[in-house]
DNA sequence: TACAAATTCGAAATACTATTTCGAATTTCG
DNA sequence: CGAAATTCGAAATAGTATTTCGAATTTGTA
């Protein structure tokens, strides 16, 4: 349906014979981009589509002809979202020190993610809590292998790395132990987006500090017995990183 | 309406004198263990009214006049649960060996839930995402200060106590480490919780297990210089660590 | 025991909501 | 130009939470 579409809005000329394309393109967007709005202000389950259709601009007639539903609405954002934060991800693995100073780079963005884009955050949660378990594997799947190949081997290879390198305690199992941090990472990242500012107004401190703690005391707990405060002490305060 | 009702059924001269009250009683229950077992196998979301009411046996008006929102039902099930849980959670918390024993035995209880009872696990990650955030912070205020009056000032103390005893690593900021090392666990329990059977065949571990090694690694990170290996693999299963 | 209060039922009514349908009007394509 | 694609408007369908009310039943009490 959309193949050989998007290549390039090349010349005047080419731009004529993609009008019907480009138009369903941006209509997509305006639709995408008003729900998204919506859902990140007041929950997936309290917006209407009538909220959605008006927002937009397009009629619930048209609505439906772009999305099949409002769930295919959802998932069409999360797929969007789960696109670019792998990117990022991937991006902040690139060090190459050692598996510990990826892997805390790959924590680190998670952090400065709960703290600049809370709204998504929220939203990836409420998507975990409500349709993941239901919705089937497959389309899961088909995501997220989209995403990243073979996250399992990879994982597997950046904990047999670290222990390699000396970086990572040696008892670590390459099979569970950075599936269980990136999970703890992540659930207690979306617990802080969905809790938001009563976590701040009962704790106290903004929830970006709370998920820095978390953080450092996993990597306090991954480190090997070689390198003692290298990585430990006021981690993440941002220093010129060149 | 309701205030010196339930001292107890002494003998059965009193009996009959409450029947309207212990019919009350009995009613909310039904309804309540109706409801919960629904929640619990179908998601809060995809729960009707008219599911609850057919399921505990009453009409819907009748129903109406126990709860006045199908929020309101989901509130009172969050409130029990909440109870229960802190009983346990206290119960598990009175190990006399030292701060980091206390601890651990707080977040293996979680684990625990977790495997016994994910799918109660699973309803509060709903509750987390979905209602948590747009309710009055007074309603969720009330209801865990009746539990655990003073739970600020209670993890300070742990980790001070742990600092002191040698226990913990004497880095850590009273103020803020058990708070996120807490919300890190709850967040990993409810995660697993929600994304359930879908992380066992594309992982190919048992929740409970992912959930015990992101624990694992946590208390390795609270773990004082002194203890190097005492509490470190004891509870997790085999691997005799020497 | 008789009467008032509390409780339940049944059934219908209201007000939202998601989703569909269809024909007419407009724009794009070949 | 004529066919195809797109949008609109407006109304229709079906499912949902919540309310209302009068009749029937049970319980409390004088």
């Amino acid at each position: 349906m959309k193949q050989g579409a998007k290549t390039a809005k090349s010349r005047k000329i080419r731009k004529r014979a993609r009008t019907y394309d480009a138009h369903r393109e941006r209509q997509r967007r305006r639709i995408l981009d008003a729900a998204s709005d919506l859902f990140d202000r007041r929950g997936i389950d309290r917006v209407t589509m009538a909220e959605i259709t008006a927002a937009s601009g397009v009629q619930p007639s048209t609505m439906y002809q772009y999305f099949s539903s409002k769930d295919d609405v959802v998932w069409a954002i999360v797929g969007e979202l789960m696109q670019d934060k792998s990117g990022i991800a991937i991006e902040a693995m690139k060090d190459p020190r050692n598996a510990l100073a990826r892997i805390t780079a790959l924590l680190d963005m998670m952090a400065s993610d709960l703290s600049q884009n809370p709204e998504k955050v929220r939203f990836m949660a409420q998507f975990d809590a409500i349709y993941a378990r239901d919705w089937p594997v497959e389309r899961l799947l088909s995501l997220e292998s989209q995403i990243h190949p073979e996250p399992f081997q990879f994982f597997g290879e950046l904990i047999r790395d670290g222990i390699a390198d000396g970086s990572l305690r040696p008892d670590l199992d390459p099979d569970l132990t950075m599936h269980a941090v990136i999970n703890a990472v992540i659930g207690a990242q979306r617990r802080l987006a969905s809790l938001g500012s009563k976590v701040e107004t009962e704790y106290g401190k903004p929830i970006g500090e709370l998920l820095r703690e978390s953080i450092r005391v996993l990597l306090l707990g991954l480190r090997g017995p070689g390198n003692s405060t290298e990585l430990t002490g006021k981690s993440r305060t941002k220093k010129r990183s060149s």
